[in-house]
DNA sequence: AGCCAGGCTACCG
DNA sequence: CGGTAGCATGGC
């Protein structure tokens, strides 16, 4: 068994399962909706105020392209004010549901995702992982920090290199492919529950039981 | 009171 | 290409 998959089995014996997306409604209609707005609000920012965000969104009804399509956009950035950079994220936001409903159901390519403005790798990752449940691997800061820590990359290394050694790690341990894609779910949620005990703060790492 | 958060774009050399 | 300022609110 390959580290990066013993990594996994520790971390989830430790924490045990995360859930794949802290989703906030579950009778929502369009999840993938609600979860590419949930990868865009996060940006640099916690969860929680996200989740405060998407509350707000609730009540107007507005989980929904066309309802914000339809909404004041100074009201809309009063809604996502919480989560912070509203009128970026705004912004990034309109220029995802051009694109979402272009779509028209089906699913977007990494490639394409990358095209729209405001959507990096990491969202590309988030959206697609999460949001269409295809097997991409999501590095985030937690995650570069943790394998720097333990030694398995280097200090500048890529998103690419990083979500490569991941993918090729486990593809190698886990033939089926429903599996894997769940592993990969839980993999990014068990690094976030573990970044923020032991990778929030400088030094990082301290106490990380993983660096045996 | 200050640092950090589940990043991305624009612009610099 | 690599490096960095700017974006902004909320939590601890």
């Amino acid at each position: 068994m390959n580290q990066i998959y013993t990594i996994y089995q520790t971390l989830y014996k430790h924490y045990g399962a995360q859930g794949w997306w802290p989703t906030f409604d579950e009778n929502i209609k369009d999840k993938t909706f609600e979860v590419a707005l949930g990868s865009i609000l996060t940006q640099n920012t916690t969860f929680t105020s996200v989740e405060t965000s998407l509350q707000n969104l609730h009540v107007e009804n507005a989980i929904d392209p066309d309802v914000i399509l339809n909404m004041n956009i100074d009201k809309f950035k009063t809604l996502i004010k919480p989560s912070g950079y509203y009128n970026q994220k705004a912004e990034y936001i309109l220029a995802f549901i051009k694109f979402y409903k272009a779509l028209d159901g089906r699913t977007p390519s990494r490639d394409d995702l990358l095209h729209v403005k405001g959507i990096g790798e990491e969202t590309a990752d988030s959206i697609l992982l999460y949001g269409y449940e295809q097997c991409e691997f999501k590095i985030d800061a937690y995650t570069k920090r943790l394998l720097i820590e333990l030694g398995l990359v280097d200090a500048k290394v890529k998103y690419k290199e990083m979500k490569k050694l991941m993918q090729d790690s486990l593809t190698q341990e886990i033939k089926d492919k429903k599996e894997l894609l769940k592993v990969y779910q839980e993999y990014h949620a068990l690094i976030v529950a573990h970044g923020k005990k032991f990778y929030s703060k400088k030094p990082y790492g301290v106490g990380c039981f993983l660096k045996n």
